[in-house]
DNA sequence: TTAAAAATCACCCAAAAGGATGAGTGATGA
DNA sequence: TCATCACTCATCCTTTTGGGTGATTTTTAA
């Protein structure tokens, strides 16, 4: 079975058109035996093809779009951020670990960490349980507050 | 002076019309004259109102319009935290929400809000399903963060 | 080369968080 | 007075988090 589809559009212009061309074949035929002005006759040409001009200009063209662009403010405080080193090797913080955290704080789950970094939930969660050994926490919440403190974080991550 | 641009584009339609037009009669004439068929003069008619359709359709077409919304940071010194109030109210958080966002922000686990503030878990419970409806997140720390690009939250609580 | 550290993953279990829904009470305002 | 809203609490159920332990593979540094 061909597949049809791609060429059902042409199809309808094709046949469109056809149909068009006949209903001219039998205007001339009616108008010039009726004595018609022949002006008539062409006009109407004009404002049928006209008409099939604009009906197909829109069934072709691409939609056109007009983005408008809307900003919203959201204020960030000045901060030029310094990463802590001398806490993050007192702490022993591997980089992994730190990735971790960031994620953390930008309200993703383990899950979607997991996701991100391209290794399993398990593999995360070792990585957090050893980051709340690490900054002295029971939650992943805290663990976000107290990099910040510790500047492990930057205040807050936009 | 009387203003123009409304009509301007109308003016336009209404010239390219009438140059069509003369330019038919012009041809008309001279296919006519020097015997040509008629066929010809009528495609020729029917083509360029065609075109003419097509590209009068192409000039009229409203453009779809698609709103997008980009957010722009604004770095601001480092403030003396002050409350969004706005904000606050434009998302309808009660003043019970904001205390258990406060403490979510601390790091503290539901249970231990609800005795900070002598309610039951289960309500602490209520209040953060009401928050994350509110501020339109799926877990605390997104809560969080967003509460503090918001300015409901302090940057970082001390 | 070898030992230590980092990164990976698994399994089990328990606690915490979250979703959905219903419902009672008190304060407020039309 | 009646409706609305904030606050409170409950139950049931699911998902996420966290704790503990062990194991393999890479990387790094001695």
């Amino acid at each position: 079975m061909l597949k049809l589809k791609p060429y059902r559009e042409i199809l309808n212009y094709a046949v469109s058109m056809a149909a068009l061309l006949l209903l001219l074949r039998w205007l001339e035929f009616r108008l010039l035996v009726l004595e018609h002005r022949l002006e008539i006759y062409i006009s109407i040409i004009a404002l049928l093809f006209l008409l099939f001009g604009i009906w197909l200009a829109n069934k072709v063209t691409k939609p056109k779009v007009e983005t408008i662009v809307v900003e919203k403010e959201i204020r960030v405080p000045i901060e030029n951020f310094m990463l802590n080193e001398t806490e993050l090797q007192l702490r022993n913080i591997s980089k992994r670990e730190l990735e971790v955290l960031t994620l953390m704080a930008q309200g993703m789950s383990n899950l979607e960490i997991a996701q991100q970094l391209f290794v399993s939930l398990n593999t995360v969660k070792t990585h957090s349980a050893k980051l709340f050994e690490k900054l002295e926490v029971k939650r992943r919440t805290q663990a976000i507050e107290t990099a910040k403190k510790l500047q492990l974080l930057p205040p807050t991550l936009g």
